[in-house]
DNA sequence: CGGCATCCTCTTTGATACTG
DNA sequence: CAGTATCAAAGAGGATGCCG
């Protein structure tokens, strides 16, 4: 199994002797972005990893706790993973990793794999509600396997899997135009330009979107 | 070469892309904290380490836009390593992992070796200037191979390698109660009972150490 | 010395097939 | 559905050699 430690009384080399190992933060993150789910929709959320691997995984990161499991009684009638505490904790760094990575998503290339809920990371990241006193607004992105929705709730921005009712703006099209719009990479002009159709007003996107058509940072 | 990408249109997974192969983050840990580094401090910073993997290393990191070398002229005469831009835009990402990984902190192991620079980390986390129109103070840390100076700077804590002159206040002992100390996890006497020395008065460690005598937080 | 490259062994990963 | 079993390929760890 893989336990192997870097031996080192360092806060940094011990987090990695956690955390480190091939797929794991990637499995963190999909039970972050999905919460509690069976082996099954794990597997189809990391296209690329071996079913022996998710198996070992899920061992170790449930013997160094932040994992859980249980039997889910019928009608679901199967094993629920999802995340402790302390994985919970774990939200942060992949912010973080999100933000730091996010500048990478330039060019996506043909031998990618994209699924929706992936767009959690750079959007909690990067958007803020610059107006927390008015009236909620919520956003539809329709990118890829499943629609997405991001509201504003309690002063924050949420950005979560599911479609809404009646939003005050959608977003379509291809996942690159869309985080570079979110980003701020890009503005609505270039972002419309590389395919993206946006549905209502552009009121809700200035409010959330922290840098609205500005310089690029790293 | 250690080229396997994950495939994903994903933020974090393109981060772990570049950064989450074995001992990449600790290179990094190293350079962030020491600057520019001759390839055998490195191997020193880096118990464990082969050889082999350290410059394998440092080319993909290099190739990646990480980590830049170039050969210093006469009289230091050798090539240093050290981060770009981007490279440093990881600190944000370390000083999260030191704050994930502080609590596993708790008992050092036999085999585990111990660098005081590694302190960096946690102690940037953990403290804060809590009054920075007072004059700065400095504070030493004798522990481990060399000594430290955690000290106030334009309202924020720095920590760095060297010693100082007249330190406000020194802290002497192991590694384990000096990090309980100062991320508040113990009190002044439950350090002074695991064998910490104050010397000076502790005004200056009140001032910096986020929540003094508190309760601990995962 | 400093900065690697080679060789060898062992462990981890990836791909696929199979099972209660 | 939720994994195990098997096996080839790649990566990690350790020792040592080489060259300016």
């Amino acid at each position: 199994m893989g336990v192997r430690s870097y031996q080192q009384y360092c806060a940094v080399a011990k987090a990695l002797d956690v955390i480190g190992d091939r797929w794991t933060l990637l499995i963190v993150r999909e039970l972050m972005t999905s919460g509690p789910s069976r082996y099954t929709d794990l597997l189809k959320g990391l296209p690329g990893i071996a079913t022996n691997l998710l198996a070992d995984r899920l061992r170790e990161m449930e013997k160094s706790g932040i994992v859980r499991s249980w039997a889910a009684p019928p009608p679901v009638a199967t094993t629920l993973f999802d995340l402790t505490a302390r994985g919970q904790a774990l939200r942060p760094l992949l912010e973080e990793l999100g933000r730091w990575g996010a500048p990478m998503m330039g060019v996506p290339q043909i031998s990618n794999v994209f699924r929706s809920h992936w767009l959690v990371f750079p959007f909690d990241a990067y958007l803020v509600d610059k107006t927390p006193d008015e009236p909620p607004v919520k956003i539809e992105v329709r990118t890829g396997d499943e629609p997405m929705v991001i509201e504003t709730v309690d002063g924050k921005v949420r950005t979560r899997r599911g479609a809404v009712e009646s939003p005050d703006t959608v977003l379509e099209g291809k996942p690159g135009p869309i985080l570079g719009l979110l980003s701020g990479r890009l503005d609505i002009a270039e972002a419309r330009q590389r395919g993206l159709v946006v549905h209502g007003s552009q009121k809700a996107l200035r409010r959330v979107v922290g840098n609205w058509g500005g310089a690029q940072q790293v």
